[in-house]
DNA sequence: TTGTAGGCGTTATCAG
DNA sequence: CTGATAACGCCTACAA
């Protein structure tokens, strides 16, 4: 690979001068700038970003950390991040902190290590103050999907509880009053205010909460059919089944569809999230609409703004989640 | 941040001798390691990997380049990917091609100037000539889902016609005659496979073929309910569907839905890649299985083996697609 | 406008 | 077993 220096010899300049045109800065004639131009084309030079990155201590690259890199969630996270800052000719590095306090602190570490200008941060196991400790170090982050008091700035997040509430409350809008629940894990912010939502909604139609009615899911497909399963094995009756995420009202319907049980009629089932394929499941799920394209692309665009001093960017903080109707619940006739 | 320089004066050392406990490799007194643990414990040290990538020219990184970062597809395809490296104690470099040229080639570029040890690369526009070139440039690349004849030995790839042909084959088993095909785009190698194996199938049956009957698609959701349409559209009669994928498939599918044609009886719908939510349409979609996380999993393998000479590794550079019944193929009674 | 030289944090080759 | 010291490829004052 051709380096800076052949490039000067080449055009028989300093590699100082090459440096300058490579940047763009620096006063460079327009005679000599054109020699150097031609040398790098002659000889395929390209930039060692390492190199650029050691010297400048710049790496115009921003780490994305996410819980996994498959699922529909997740997939839309990192393409929007990664649109957004490749419009602004930044790069991503993306890596899994696969939901362990380890896991992502290793993560974490690595992004560090490759020198990134900034991180994109979707968090399940690391505390509040670990990331104030990082954000101390000096090194800007993001964080998505979460509200750290002290760090308000720096986080994107959604009003979950409030999503929660709408989903319950749709129900009870379209007459059900026995009303199933399949939680996610309760030491994840998010599906805890999610549940939040869902007890406010029941508290405020006075309708009485039941605990056998609630069943501890994972946010996985699998957990939405067991839960499914567990409810129904109880002897209590319901004709709406909230779930806290949509992948776990797809197992849930897969349950239904494998023990005849019709949908929407015996049961009406909502989600969360609108992941991609919510729409194409039958019947269509009804669900809450989580825009974390948007909110990625928020967290870009704060980073350009604060990072790159790129001018003229509106950030808002806060997003706000919205219900989409589809099939998957039916009005109640009494 | 504390550098290696810090350490060694905490510690009394030189630097070389830092260094040598931080690669374990060289010979150091136990009790000299013992002290420069201490000190790089005691400031909180960690390697600048930039830095040692570029005094060793190694990055323990490898770049992985694929068209888009959202979709079940590649989600698998990175996941698998991430998952045995990380248990390498390797990291990967992800950045998406979005199936032109030149972005691909950017790509390329990028992971390059990152110093990837090595390249996995699922790449639509870019040609052989190119691929080939790249190779002699002595970065040791391995390419997903596309069959390279003088670089046959990195290519990791999917028996697409064979595929194509069992999807097709088992309309007919199922006693169909009037298949219509949904096809990806033709400029891509494995739609245009697949398609193949839709023809070869067709023939062995004595099946005519109508080129009414076939649909050119993109690959995507919508172009799935598009086709349906336009094949619908089309005065000739069939009573199965075979796409090209799922995602086209699952697009069909909600087509009919809408427009109350009744599935799998009025027809059999089949799609390709097995992604992950294809069990979980209604009908739970026939598909042919992609096996891609295991895929991704093998370049892995194979950049350990070649790359950082990790002994042990079986590699296997074909793989082979297979059918997965389920409900969307209805049997045609005479 | 251009060149010189020191430095970014490590690794690796020598001697000792 | 340990310590100098020269790379690695580039950036950036400072000088000229």
């Amino acid at each position: 690979m051709a380096t800076i220096y052949d490039v000067s010899v080449l055009a028989g300049v300093s590699l100082a001068t090459v440096s300058r045109v490579i940047n763009k800065n620096g006063n460079v004639s327009e005679k000599t700038a054109k020699k150097v131009l031609a040398a790098m084309e002659q000889l395929g030079y390209r930039p060692n970003a390492i190199a650029q990155s050691l010297a400048s201590n710049r790496s115009n690259s921003v780490g994305i950390l996410i819980p996994e890199l498959c699922g529909p969630f997740f997939g839309n996270l990192m393409s929007g991040a990664e649109k957004r800052l490749r419009d602004a000719n930044k790069h991503v590095i993306i890596t899994a902190g696969h939901s362990k306090e380890e896991s992502e602190k290793a993560g974490i570490d690595f992004l560090l290590s490759r020198n990134c200008d900034a991180l994109i941060l979707h968090l399940d196991a690391l505390s509040d103050e670990y990331l104030v400790e990082l954000s101390k170090r000096g090194i800007p982050i993001v964080v998505i999907n979460r509200f750290v008091p002290s760090l308000q700035e720096n986080c994107i997040y959604l009003d979950n509880m409030t999503g929660g509430y709408q989903a319950t409350k749709e129900m009870i809008a379209q007459g059900h009053r026995d009303i199933a629940y399949i939680a996610g894990p309760d030491w994840k912010e998010d599906a805890k205010a999610r549940f939040e939502g869902h007890k406010k909604a029941l508290q405020e139609a006075n309708i009485d909460f039941i605990p056998e009615l609630i069943y501890k899911g994972d946010f996985k497909q699998e957990s939405g059919s067991d839960g499914l399963k567990h409810l129904l094995s109880k002897a209590i009756e319901f004709t709406a089944l909230v779930c806290a995420n949509d992948e776990m009202a797809s197992g849930a319907m897969a349950f239904a569809r494998e023990h005849d049980i019709g949908l929407p009629d015996a049961i009406s089932i909502i989600g969360f999230d609108n992941i991609v394929y919510s729409s194409y499941l039958f019947p269509a799920l009804t669900t809450i609409n989580y825009p974390v394209e948007e909110m990625a692309k928020m967290a870009a665009a704060l980073i350009l703004k604060e990072v790159y001093q790129v001018k003229g960017l509106k950030i808002t903080n806060e997003f706000y989640p919205s219900l989409v109707r589809r099939q998957s619940v039916a009005t109640l006739k009494n």
